[in-house]
DNA sequence: TGAAATGTTGGGGCG
DNA sequence: ACGCCCCAACATTTC
């Protein structure tokens, strides 16, 4: 019998857990987590972060023991204090934990330690396909689903013999200010919850994933993406959840968007620099424009542009935006302002409850236009049109801008082009209790296709 | 995982 | 009945 770490990391559950699995077949287990602080984590995610660790460690008897710094230092100290002999992890695939952990292991070993780590998070690692893609469909099709299907998920060990240390520290994660309770309302975190959310996808979401997953104000899409980067339900679990389910459009539907989530990392995999620099190297001389007071409008959700301050606002409020959302104010604020994908990249690195290095850097730099796969230059959304196709009823902007509450379609959309009549009956005072747009969407759109046209030739 | 500009078609009003 | 114009409605092309 070898007493044995087993270190959490982005796999806070018990289930389908394969490093805890062997951890516990091993003898017994001190489960830890360290906080390693060096690359910071935003505000939203240590916010869940928080609460994930409550859950797990109530899991585990209350046994899970926190620590703060260096992780090799840690573990160091707490092999030689513990008495311990192996430790286990699941792998991440952050290029600076990939660094991280290779040095760990090899240290650890050279230490006389055992140390083993598991594929656990995603269904193909990157090295596992063979090609490097650039293009989304083929390296789904060609490169994942061509090879062996994801294995079915593990069960949870049935006893876990846990070890008890009067190390430990506190991690300090939650928000100086209370600025987390209006999340509270919004999220039940942990490894149940997040099972809990998938049965209630399956039953009231995924039969209208296909035509309904646009929609922001209706309840269709899963809004499992910060359980699954926590690792509080593993992409194994949905696979296996949604084979067993008849409907085939909606489900291989739902699981191409796996299939994004696995091009994303398999992205930031064979280009570590994907988060700072553009995939497309000829975007390097992109004339941005540097304008922290629009910025800042686009942050708090003051654009004058309904759709996008609804969406804007849904994100501070939530911690989350749904996915249609995403990509107009993405568009908008790349687009339309002509501001660099760097600033909405690190807004929504602080804002989102689902923030993840590999998704977030992929997708804006899709939206940019310089990404792998990416949007072509002249796709720009049109804020308007989309809150009309996408919000037809308006119920997404009346929930999140409700000073435009009396206001309704058509008007709700521009309420710059409504009359004053029309204003007047709605109590909206432009510029007084809701803002003029603070761009021309007819003039930017031209600039933009302009400075993307020019610099898509050198 | 667009949108705007441009082109085509077909029905109705009208002389 | 016919040609002509107008203009939705839809299709295609261009950015």
């Amino acid at each position: 019998m070898t007493q044995s770490i087993f270190w959490f990391r982005q796999d806070l559950r018990l289930r389908d857990n394969p490093g805890l699995i062997e951890a516990a077949k091993q003898g017994s287990v001190l489960p830890i987590y360290i906080l390693d602080d060096k690359h910071q984590m935003g505000e939203a995610s240590r916010w869940w972060l928080h609460h994930s660790l409550q859950e797990l460690s109530k899991s585990l008897n209350e046994k899970l023991v926190l620590f703060k710094g260096d992780p090799l230092t840690i573990l160091r100290k707490l092999i030689a204090s513990e008495g311990i002999g192996a430790v286990y992890w699941n792998r991440c695939y952050e290029p600076w934990k990939i660094k991280r952990d290779q040095k760990i292991k090899e240290a650890l070993k050279k230490e006389g330690i055992e140390v083993q780590s598991f594929k656990a998070s995603l269904l193909w690692e990157p090295w596992e396909i063979h090609k490097s893609y650039k293009v989304f469909t083929p390296f789904y099709q060609k490169g994942c689903l061509a090879l062996p299907p994801p294995r079915d998920p593990l069960l949870k060990p049935s006893q876990i013999a846990l070890l008890q240390t009067t190390q430990g520290e506190t991690l300090e994660l939650l928000p100086k200010k209370n600025w987390g309770d209006k999340l509270k309302n919004e999220w039940k975190i942990g490894e149940e919850a997040a099972h809990h959310r998938l049965a209630t996808f399956l039953q009231e979401g995924l039969p209208y994933y296909k035509g309904g997953r646009d929609f922001p104000a209706c309840p269709y899409v899963s809004r499992l993406s910060p359980h699954l980067h926590f690792g509080e339900i593993s992409p194994y679990t949905l696979w296996d959840a949604l084979k067993k389910e008849r409907d085939e459009e909606n489900v291989s539907h739902f699981q191409k968007e796996l299939g994004w989530r696995e091009f994303s990392y398999s992205l930031l995999y064979t280009f570590p620099d994907l988060p700072n620099k553009n995939f497309q190297a000829k975007f390097d001389r992109f004339p941005w424009k540097k304008d922290p007071q629009k910025l800042k409008k686009w942050q708090k959700g003051q654009t004058g542009i309904p759709f996008v301050d609804a969406a804007m606002r849904e994100l501070w409020q939530t911690g989350y935006m749904h996915n249609r959302a995403r990509m107009v104010v993405a568009s908008f604020l790349v687009k339309n302002l002509l501001i660099h994908w760097h600033e909405g990249a690190a807004w929504f690195w602080d804002c989102l409850v689902d923030a993840d290095l590999a998704n977030n850097s992929a997708s804006w730099q899709w939206v940019a236009g310089c990404g792998a796969d990416a949007a072509p230059y002249f796709r720009i959304f049109n804020p308007v049109t989309q809150g009309e196709k996408f919000d037809p009823d308006g119920a997404y902007i009346h929930q999140y801008v409700p000073e435009l509450k009396h206001l309704h379609p058509p008007h709700l959309f521009s309420p710059w082009t409504a009359s004053k009549q029309v204003l007047e009956k709605a109590g909206v005072e432009l510029g007084k209790n809701y803002p003029y747009p603070i761009v021309d969407l007819k003039e930017s759109r031209k600039e933009a296709l302009k400075a993307f046209k020019s610099q898509s030739g050198l």
